[in-house]
DNA sequence: GCATGTTTTGCATCCGTATGCAATACTGCT
DNA sequence: AGCAGTATTGCATACGGATGCAAAACATGC
């Protein structure tokens, strides 16, 4: 009657050493029904009675039984698994955005591969596991091309950018809008009589640390202060500290405040200031930065910073791409979100408001 | 080597709003072989001419042929994917040891999923994930009762215990001994003059916590230093800082030294016991903490810790599970690597080594 | 030139699940 | 009871690549 794939012979071998795969024939062959219907009970949508549900689960847990995602992948093509790229893990900015990515994709049932990017150039090889492994959707906060970004596109892959965008490219992007909150932070710096600002920036190509550093260059021009100090770094510890120094030795003590393009780098400016230069903050030096970081909150810090909403960016994030996902066809969106000033210790003069710090 | 996927597209349908995928048959076709020669002259070891590698490549780049890793993991039941478990990405230790594992696995052809258990009890989905999905193999720096461990290594699929060791499971594991440094690091204390000394441990069903506080009592114990108030907290830096507060208060203005069962709690009882309590570190209290994550070298910290090799260990623990995927018969191996105490100015007295403070 | 040994190559089949289609089992109703 | 209409179920096949086996191609030796 049934064509029988050979499963009888020496199966009995009861512990074996060999953990074979229980598959889905096998739970049918105990439930006695089809292997279509073992397939169907476990689809969510599918139809089947009672009567073999019941079975189906029965045999199932007694072989335990699992499903093969990889066959599903196979016959779906839909992977149940998404990309996360991250350029650069030891930016405490990234973990965070990283950890909140990851427990809200699991909770919608999404696997996550990681990839992170140490060296540049390993888009490539990213494109090219996007395709083998049929990943449903990619969430990008490293930079990339516009091409690397069509060729995600182009294999079907939909993109979130996180924190960037790209014009001229189909891929849905969560960004967060400084412009105002840094503008507000120039002109809480100048209010507060600052007169000679500095600016520790990202590296060159950093789009995220250009809007920074321009928004906030374009309002105190507008107030009137035109030269600002300005050193290019890379948004690590050692080089806001670096920057610090160098900023300090270039503008000599006419320097007022330095400003810099992230909290990692602001925090290694301030610790610059005071362990390196002897300086103190606020009172001889105020000392902002952007993300808001944890660690910035952290007490020896507490620092003034722009913070950006990083719980709504990544929820914002995660139903994007999962609609995209569902439909191809929707048109992708781009999502902006308010950066907000907050006002902690490290700005002479300025009141923290009466913000409770929560997020 | 062969990359331009979009190079000559004028090979009919050139923007195409459909992007089927491009299998081993079409490019069989085109190349004008059998699908079986595709598939060797993309699988390393199989025996194929200069004649059919070379047409067969050039009909792939032409076509923008990606083998299909589903379909492939589906025959060979290798996945190329391992997953790495880590429980808690807010504790700054785990980013670090995340960043090393991933750039090394991806360095040897492994992709990387991710599973962060946010809430507990996740554990039994990863079970299945590893099933379904064909996991060559997992690490785990998460805490994972016997039986869970268990549950993989009867799938078939290797683990590598990372900072933990379970007795009565086969899983390999790669630890670190901070005994020794434990000891130096009492007796460091006891040299310096310190008697009454608190310890800050981690969850009581931590693993790591426990042998760090018992090590360190053990040898307080031994120079005759008996009393040592403990608190109970949970890794984090409000952890550390509330649990600073709580002892001070309970063990009085007697109390000389608190050492923290890792360095985000000494970073949170640091930054208490100076802006919160208002007493000087290291003069009027000394702190200690563990793991030697990256913050804990900030110039507002530069606490005196016992650092794991986490370079080394990540080094091993990949290399550990390769070498279990290669050969599943081979006998998992635990490998303990030496903790170095770190001593930098957190302890009242001692005086920092000519250690370069290098990884 | 022929027998023998060694690569290469193609054929057929398998991996484990999903699903269109047709057959079957029910349901409600007259 | 008989019938149309719906809900279940099984059959057969597709998904894309790997691989054992035997045929074919090539190389070697005399």
């Amino acid at each position: 009657m049934r064509k029988d794939t050979g499963g009888d012979r020496d199966e009995e071998a009861a512990v074996s050493p060999n953990p074979r795969r229980v598959t889905s024939y096998e739970v049918a062959r105990l439930a006695g029904v089809s292997q279509s219907g073992v397939s169907r009970v476990f689809k969510p949508g599918a139809s089947a009675s009672a009567e073999m549900r019941h079975r189906v689960l029965a045999a199932a847990s007694a072989l335990g039984y699992q499903p093969n995602a990889i066959a599903r992948t196979l016959t779906t093509g839909r992977s149940n698994m998404v990309g996360i790229i991250i350029s650069d893990l030891t930016n405490l900015y990234f973990p965070e955005v990283l950890s909140e990515l990851a427990a809200r994709f699991s909770r919608h049932g999404k696997r996550v591969l990681l990839f992170t990017l140490p060296h540049e150039a390993g888009v490539d090889r990213i494109i090219g596991d996007v395709v083998g492994y049929q990943l449903d959707g990619i969430v990008s906060a490293a930079r990339l091309s516009a091409d690397q970004v069509s060729a995600f596109l182009s294999r079907g892959c939909p993109v979130i950018l996180y924190n960037r965008s790209l014009g001229g490219v189909a891929a849905g992007s969560v960004c967060c809008d400084q412009n105002k909150a840094a503008r507000r932070l120039a002109d809480g710096l100048v209010d507060t009589g600052h007169r000679r600002i500095g600016f520790i920036g990202g590296p060159a190509d950093s789009t995220v640390g250009r809007q920074r550093s321009d928004a906030f260059a374009a309002r105190l021009a507008e107030r009137g202060i035109r030269t600002t100090p300005f050193v290019e770094s890379d948004f690590s510890y050692a080089g806001g500290h670096a920057a610090m120094l160098e900023l300090a030795g270039r503008a000599g003590s006419g320097l007022d405040a330095v400003v810099c393009a992230n909290d990692m780098m602001a925090i290694g400016a301030l610790d610059a200031t005071r362990h390196a230069l002897g300086r103190r903050v606020p009172e001889e030096m105020s000392i902002a930065g952007f993300d808001g970081i944890d660690p910035a909150r952290w007490d020896s810090y507490r620092i003034t910073t722009v913070r950006q909403p990083v719980r709504r960016m990544t929820e914002a994030a995660v139903r994007m791409l999962l609609d995209q996902i569902a439909d191809p066809a929707r048109p992708p969106v781009r999502r902006v979100l308010p950066g907000e000033l907050i006002v902690r210790d490290t700005v002479r003069g300025l009141a923290p408001s009466g913000d409770a710090d929560g997020r």
